[in-house]
DNA sequence: GCATATTTGTCCGTATGTATA
DNA sequence: CTATACATACGGACAAATATG
């Protein structure tokens, strides 16, 4: 039998597969991604390849310079400046003024919930991703499904920045600030949770920092 | 002679070519973009002309479906109003607390001027290109890359719902609004700035969407 | 500054899966 | 159901740009 065809799209398989890889560290951000070598491993043309790196840039997560090929993509600290410029500006109105509904509520508990499980099991990059999902869970209240996929796609491209972290440092603090957004939210005071996820982010945001300038 | 290398990006040169031609209404809304029948008219392979379609897909001027093909992406009126949400979400803030620089100041003139100039030649295409980069000056304010990015790619995504509509009527009542927004802002006046950008994007919201809705 | 090796950019031919008349 | 058109994917080839010694 012919497994190629078996996923129905090679190239999305392939993009999954590094999008996995850079977010768990596996490739490091500058990491020069040779097709020749890559296509190799994941058993792929190098003209599939290049269409899963195409979608991958498309996220931010790897940038492609012409003739020179394409490399994990690296944060600069304007950069990390920037997406939480944007999250503050997204996530603080979605928060206060959206319309809150039994699905939205159900949705950030079950992401704070499953942060809190990941980390007694120790799963940190699993907490990373419950942690993002509570903001996507927020941004989604504004209902604007333009505006959730620019979030999602910044999101994404922060944990690049996360994957050179140490992640217990970086999120073992913020699963509590969540548990106390979503219950405030829940019991609807939407604006004291505004203030709770304003918090949020600035500490994030100078920890994320702090941390990034001292190794680079 | 052989044309194939001579401008050094082909996949670059097909996707704008085919912008172009989607901003024109060359090509319209729904209408598929079948691989070699292109490929064959822009000379360029279907690998290339693949590579092409993804950027294009980025940009949200073409959708893609698995196994199905590509083609010109069409606005529904939600989208349409998501958009505009967006475009007061982003635009308005922007007009108000940015700071004042006479570079922007310069680039809001060189806008409106250039779209006057178009106004009285009959070109409505260039009316509708100065158009946008005078909402893209005001979006500059802020000075966030990813935000100016953002915008600008719905802006480009909303000259798909123009493509089809009167050129005509459908930017020249604005010219004048950008005249008197430009005038405002570089007198200080940024508070009724934004109020009259505010007028400007209701007005040109229902504008689109009832003729939309009266074609479609 | 030059010659060489590596890597990307592009095209072609072909086989196979999928949708549709 | 079959036939046809089309998209998906592979592998090989060569040109052009870049990196290396």
């Amino acid at each position: 039998m012919d497994r190629r065809h078996e996923q129905g799209q090679a190239a999305l398989a392939a993009a999954g597969h590094l999008r996995r890889m850079i977010v768990e560290g596996a490739l490091r951000p500058g990491e020069p991604l040779r097709e020749t070598k890559i296509a190799e491993v994941l058993g792929v043309s190098r003209n599939t390849l290049r269409e899963a790196f195409r979608s991958l840039a498309n996220d931010g997560l790897v940038v492609h310079e012409m003739n020179r090929g394409t490399r994990v993509n690296q944060l600069s600290a304007e950069a990390i400046r920037e997406i939480y410029e944007l999250r503050r500006f997204i996530e603080i109105p979605a928060l206060r003024d959206g319309r809150r509904t039994d699905e939205v509520v159900a949705r950030m508990r079950a992401s704070v919930a499953a942060a809190d499980a990941a980390r007694h099991r120790g799963e940190w990059i699993e907490v990373g991703t419950a942690d993002l999902d509570f903001h996507r869970a927020i941004v989604s209240l504004t209902g604007n499904s333009r505006l959730i996929a620019f979030h999602e796609k910044m999101a994404a491209e922060l944990r690049l920045a996360f994957g050179v972290l140490d992640p217990e440092v970086l999120h073992e603090p913020f699963i509590d600030r969540n548990v106390q957004i979503a219950a405030r939210f829940a019991d609807g005071e939407a604006a004291f949770a505004a203030e709770l996820l304003a918090d949020y982010l600035s500490v994030s945001e100078n920890l994320v920092l702090s941390t990034h300038l001292t190794i680079h």
